[in-house]
DNA sequence: ATGAGGATGTTTACGGCGCTCACATTAGAC
DNA sequence: GTCTAATGTGAGCGCCGTAAACATCCTCAT
């Protein structure tokens, strides 16, 4: 399965499709060995192609990061549709809150290359992919409450879910495990929903 | 001022008190030039020292990031403090918070290296500096929300806060200039604070 | 005052990294 | 079948983190 580049090819011609194995290779290298395992000479070495030859896919080893947090950021969206399909009340809403920390806890090394470092704001995959999961947030708000100020509210619920994340992965929240960080998630949104009523 | 280690001492006696001029270069260093800036081997350079002599004071480079990061985490304490010397409304909480994300877009590379990075936990200054920025966050909102669950409502405030430090600094909410940022922050929280009410 | 001993800084060296360039090989268009 | 552009190789540069052996100088008990 792995060295497999297209459908059709019998040998392997000069190589696998590097492009391709390259990024795959940059996921599991992060995922078993954390964030500074991520390295251009790793990637191909496990690969088993020259220090040189990803240069031929990839301008630079950020190139690759971004490449990696692309599939990142597609997984994570999986993560959420999986959590909920098509979430329209808060009820709902918290549960793919929920899938967001974990997804951020289950696979740290990776979440952190989609967030945690300076983004190349240039790179059209790693754009269109952290567009996709911004509007699939979006939706979900405005399904969840339609009367409010849908562009705040989203953002601030985004926001929300992403620094409990951060704030979970850095230790500053201690999760003992995944119902304890579920439960955070819930009560943190819920006093935020309920605190201006007991104003 | 700078060279000067110790109350008495005319001479710079072996060289310098090191272990604070480490301290010192690496966040000048990680302010001019970036997270990937900040090397030892740079900061031995800019303080005028062989590459090894860092090591007699620092055990690796994970510990010279640790006490960068607590250098950070006082100044962004001091940053907040400044915001407000002791609010106990959600207005002055606000204030607060917008100077949160400022100190973040204002230092990224200092805030990326404080929370961006797996962290040492073992590090007691980096751990007491967090616990420190921690604490003042929970008073503020025990103030401000008297009747309120304070745990779960700080930690709720806090991660909107940092969620929406990081998302500005990762370009995923696009920051034109600090009115712009304090406007969405300011209207993030109101968002969230109101919501529930016209559900 | 002096000399032992510990703290601090230097030198040298090793392997890994990102990246570049000149070169080899092969796939596909003609 | 040949030419060419795409793709992979090899050698090499400078930087990095880190370690070990060595040098220097402060301190303090005598």
């Amino acid at each position: 399965m792995h060295p497999i580049p297209m459908p059709s090819s019998k040998t392997a011609y000069h190589h696998g499709d590097l492009r391709a194995a390259c990024v795959r290779a940059g996921v599991e290298l992060l995922e078993e060995s954390g964030q500074t395992a991520l390295s251009l000479r790793a990637v191909a070495r496990r690969v088993g192609v020259s220090p040189a030859a990803p240069y031929r896919h990839y301008a630079d080893r950020e190139a690759l990061v971004a490449a990696v947090a692309a599939v990142g950021y597609r997984e994570l969206a999986a993560r959420l549709a999986a959590a909920h399909p098509s979430p329209s009340t808060p009820e709902e809403m918290i549960s793919v809150a929920i899938a967001y920390v974990q997804f951020a806890l289950e696979r740290p090394a990776l979440f952190r290359i989609m967030f945690g470092e300076p983004c190349d704001r240039d790179n059209d995959e790693r754009v269109a992919a952290t567009a996709a999961v911004s509007l699939y947030l979006r939706e979900i708000v405005e399904r969840s409450f339609p009367q409010a100020d849908a562009e705040a509210l989203a953002t601030a619920i985004w926001a929300l879910v992403h620094g409990l994340a951060f704030l979970h992965l850095d230790g500053k929240l201690d999760a003992a495990g995944p119902s304890v960080v579920a439960d955070r998630v819930s009560s943190a949104i819920q006093a935020l929903l309920t605190s201006t009523s007991r104003r």
